[in-house]
DNA sequence: AATAAAATTTAAGGATACTTAAGTTTGTAT
DNA sequence: ATACAAACTTAAGTATCCTTAAATTTTATT
């Protein structure tokens, strides 16, 4: 029988850890779109095979052995979209879900190739790290998100949240891409839109939007 | 919920039905590596769906919905085996369990855009007919097991068994491709095992493996 | 045709992962 | 400090897919 949920909710865990390691058990229903009773049951199965420390009513926190575990799947999912974007062709918006599926399948041998392959990428298409063989976490550009850009100031794009296809698809459309330059040139007071500038055309960006690219800013 | 398990009965069913469309249950069992309890139990669910005829102590036959979503399950995987070997560089004894895995995921639309890249194949890296979109399978060439040519007549390979890796690891060294000819020196009374020349050079096959490759008859 | 062997099904039960509904604990606001 | 809401767990039950053991049906042998 497949792990696939358990895989699910540990790399979950991982993705979804605050600064202290900790998650709450809601949080984890939700993105996994499950009842909060299903992640009161994992999360005894996990404790008890000491994936997890977590005590009733507590949060919970990956042990060493499910981070090992958890970064696993993250390397797994994240080479697979490089894979499908660079080498299938696949667009931004359509290789997470994708992804998704096929992280569960193939072999650790099979990744480690296509990772020779694609020459041992450090970031996914979203700007993402791809924990190593050895789980070493490639450490990231200092970034910001675009919405805490003031007037003026210039940033080049460094990663994207990816869990909205549409998000995706819109801000390819107007130009944006990861190393792509962005000036902020107005920030609009009444919704906190941004004005932008982005290969010499200006376009507004909402709120929500700005929130969820980031930028090196660019002195 | 994965439906895996389902997934693997249909395609089983599909690539061991006789001429007639006939199964044994038990030959899907040995297959699969389950019990004999387990395929009843399986097949009690895919009448329900309408995916096969059966009657308790007859045998199983795929209906027409049951045959195309069969189709799809060996389309997918063939075309992940093609892609595996030729986009990835897989050898020929690793494609098909990477492939097993790979076909439950991974959407259609992936599967026809590596299609695609491929360049519509019609066969897979072990001979074996791809089911196009509309489910169409390709015929194979007029073919017979090696074992079955008689001194002095020549082969050209069409397709081998692919069960089995070791066997396709010995074959690959000893030089047996698809499309390469292999003449039979001598058929050996004893053993029934062959003496086969393949490029220039003679080799021993037992009679087993000889039954698990076909050839073209070459007059 | 009787009987033994082989193939298959039924019965009972287990693991995983999920659900809804009800109950408990924790934290916050007054 | 209490009371309430939010967060979380427990309880009971479902679906899927599997197991072993016992019973049944089919088939092959004499």
């Amino acid at each position: 029988m497949k792990n696939i949920s358990k895989e699910d909710y540990l790399s979950e865990i991982y993705k979804n850890s605050d600064e202290n390691g900790q998650v709450k058990a809601n949080l984890i229903a939700e993105k996994l779109q499950v009842s909060n009773a299903a992640v009161t049951d994992m999360l005894k199965k996990l404790k008890r095979e000491g994936q997890i420390k977590y005590e009733p009513y507590r949060g919970v926190e990956l042990t060493s052995k499910g981070k090992e575990y958890a970064k696993n799947m993250v390397r797994r999912h994240r080479i697979w979209e490089v894979f499908l974007h660079q080498i299938v062709g696949l667009p931004w918006d359509k290789v997470h879900d994708e992804a998704h599926h096929l992280e569960h399948s193939g072999s650790d041998e099979l990744i480690n190739k296509m990772e020779e392959m694609l020459n041992f990428p450090q970031f996914d298409p979203h700007g993402d790290p791809i924990p190593s063989k050895l789980g070493i976490v490639p450490e990231q550009k200092h970034n910001v998100a675009l919405s805490n850009l003031k007037q003026n100031q210039k940033g080049v794009v460094i990663r994207v949240n990816d869990f909205d296809n549409n998000f995706l698809i819109y801000i390819s459309q107007i130009g944006i891409k990861l190393k792509k330059e962005i000036k902020v040139c107005e920030v609009l007071n009444f919704d906190k839109s941004i004005l932008v500038e982005i290969d010499g055309k200006k376009n507004n960006l909402s709120r929500t939007i700005a929130e969820n690219i980031f930028v090196e800013i660019k002195k």
